[in-house]
DNA sequence: CTCAAAGCTTGAGTTACTGAAGCACTCGGT
DNA sequence: ACCGAGTGCTTCAGTAACTCAAGCTTTGAG
């Protein structure tokens, strides 16, 4: 163990809490740009993750929740003109949800509007910027799961 | 040590959208581990937010949700044994919700069960561990919006 | 002492979320 | 062709999370 010298290598466990509190403040920024547009988390997130088309099935499993209640989410994002169902071609069960220019024109409103997030981003250095990057890229599909089909 | 050519630097959109990814996929890992015993993820944040005595408004800041959100989770909590509120010593108005035992060990549970997170830390190096840790450390204040009194 | 303000709870109302049916459709097998 | 299993979406309870507006108790300042 012992690496002492000028950096100490900090347990999981620091590394886990400061993780969760990064997350969470990143959270609390993200969904309080949200709601200024009268969007919940939910519906943002949402938003955020029909970039480009995608069935209701598949939705579901990006926003780690039951299809039932994507059917909610999505009809309240289409009363608000800011995505719409479109039937499959090929097959006539699936419903693809399609993000609308307005739809568009708010999520980048909203990630423009992270301003905590983007000072958090602008007091790192190049370098932190690019580990940081790395890193994140290195993780994912370790802690999503998708670790190789 | 020079960064070779092969390394960009990320914009800000890309490191956005990666921290997003990131934070998601960690909060999911989180809210299965929460699940298997019986926790909402709100309840679980809330848990892991009383490790010391903390007064209901405080609370409601630490989860940035109103107060009268947090009197139905402590309710909860309270009832399952893993917290419970005690009256604050010099204003009666106050009242302090404490972890119990029980509610520490659940923690200890969860935060251990978080087996994708446990996989991805796993995979990083001594050298991206320290550089993870102080850029969360670095960033912290600024995105809580604590930045200095 | 009085009164404004702080801390918690209650009540009404919306959204998020789950699990169990239910309907519509697809596809493989006979 | 047709039947039956399986898939994709919605509907229907039922609970939890969340907000705002009132309400109650207690505090502290004038």
């Amino acid at each position: 163990m012992g690496s002492t010298a000028t950096t100490t290598v900090p347990t999981n466990g620091e590394l886990m809490e400061a993780l969760a509190a990064v997350g969470a403040a990143y959270f609390q920024d993200f969904a309080a740009a949200a709601s200024r547009h009268g969007l919940s988390s939910s519906q943002a997130k949402a938003l955020g993750a029909v970039q480009e088309p995608v069935p209701m099935r598949a939705l579901a499993g990006r926003l780690g929740c039951d299809a039932s209640n994507v059917t909610g989410i999505v009809d309240r994002l289409e009363s608000l003109g800011l995505a719409h169902r479109e039937a499959a071609a090929g097959d006539r069960r699936v419903k693809i949800v399609v993000i609308t220019e307005q739809g568009r024109e708010i999520l980048g409103l909203i990630r423009g509007e992270m301003i905590r997030t983007h000072q958090a981003i602008g007091t790192m250095t190049d370098e932190q910027r690019v580990a940081l990057h790395s890193v994140c890229v290195q993780v994912l599909p370790v802690l999503s799961g998708r670790t190789a089909p």
